[in-house]
RNA sequence: GCGGGGGUCUGGGU
């Protein structure tokens, strides 16, 4: 079971849901019966795929086979319906776990925290958040950032500096991920000078900026009117050897259409393909009398390296990274 | 000792 647990998750996190669930069923034809922690991942990887209708009916169908679902098995349910789900199921759902026995630990209150916020019901996500206070649970970085990201959506920079003191206080440590939210919320706002000192002052703390942080900094200054900064954090990033994803380019790309700098868009997008492509990178940056293409770009680093020129070889992979080319 | 649960990012006639 645990192999079968190991690769179905796998699958899960891939995003194969149909590949997942045919193994899983493979599994139970082979004559291996299931327990709570192959539900667990089957169940997760369900609410992953927004599916969460058939995560319940298999949350049932692991009850009925009885197998009991265990504390990880409840968290993995809630967190699904409280990402996708309308908050009055989230109450009914939790509602009938605590009737099966199951009571509220940190994560069961990240959850609903997560999802009052979503509907945009602060206070009671607040009140929430006390009362997991005063079970004596200690709020941890992950429900401090839903706590913060929840204010700074809401508009309620205010409440969120509150959060930000009241965790620094306790001495739980932002991290990069907690920083990022904070940054979103004023790129949102308009608040273009806070989030850049907040991102210089993440780097103080040991916490580096990540392609994450410059899309959200990338996409506040497109939608407040600024693509020219836009441009300079784009570049900015590229010399902080921050590699710049797909969403990066959609960011940038599409600021630039909008502002009307249609030229500019355009060769961005160039630029982007030519970063999916280590063949075409090297035709162009080397001037080569002809482009490689995939796979005698392979043949070459092979060739290199069965001639003992690893080093040379190893270069050429080098200079693409270093240029944010991926080799395949 | 091995497998499972909570937080951050773009666009698409709404």
């Amino acid at each position: 079971v645990a192999t079968y647990s190991i690769l179905i998750d796998c699958y899960c996190k891939l995003g194969k849901i149909e590949d997942a669930l045919n193994m899983f069923d493979k599994m139970i034809e082979n004559g291996i019966s299931p327990d709570t922690i192959i539900y667990t991942i089957v169940l997760s990887g369900l609410c992953l795929a927004n599916r969460t209708y058939d995560a319940q009916g298999l949350l049932d169908k692991m009850i009925n086979s009885g197998c009991l679902p265990d504390s990880i098995t409840y968290n993995a349910m809630l967190s699904g319906v409280c990402k996708t789900g309308g908050i009055d199921e989230v109450f009914g759902l939790l509602k009938s776990f605590q009737d099966q026995g199951y009571t509220l630990g940190i994560k069961s209150y990240s959850c609903i925290i997560y999802a009052l916020f979503r509907v945009g019901r602060f206070e009671e996500a607040n009140s929430w958040f006390r009362k997991l206070c005063e079970e004596n649970i200690t709020p941890d970085l992950k429900v401090y950032t839903i706590m913060i990201q929840g204010f700074t959506e809401a508009g309620k920079i205010k409440d969120a500096w509150t959060m930000v003191q009241e965790m620094t206080e306790r001495g739980v440590v932002p991290d990069t991920q907690c920083y990022n939210a904070l940054i979103r919320g004023f790129c949102e706002m308009g608040l273009l000078e806070d989030a850049q000192s907040l991102k210089r002052e993440m780097s103080e703390n040991n916490c580096f900026p990540d392609t994450c942080t410059y899309n959200h900094l990338i996409y506040g200054a497109c939608r407040n009117g600024k693509v020219e900064e836009a441009k300079q954090i784009f570049e900015e990033m590229e010399k902080a050897g921050c590699f710049p994803s797909v969403i990066t380019f959609n960011t940038l790309i599409d600021g630039l259409c909008k502002a009307g700098e249609f030229e500019e868009a355009r060769l961005l997008f160039y630029k982007m393909e030519i970063g999916t492509n280590p063949s075409l990178f090297l035709h162009l940056s080397q001037c080569t009398d002809r482009a490689l293409d995939r796979e005698s770009l392979q043949n070459l680093i092979a060739r290199l390296c069965d001639s003992g020129l690893y080093l040379k070889a190893y270069r050429i992979l080098i200079k693409l990274t270093d240029n944010c080319v991926l080799p395949d």
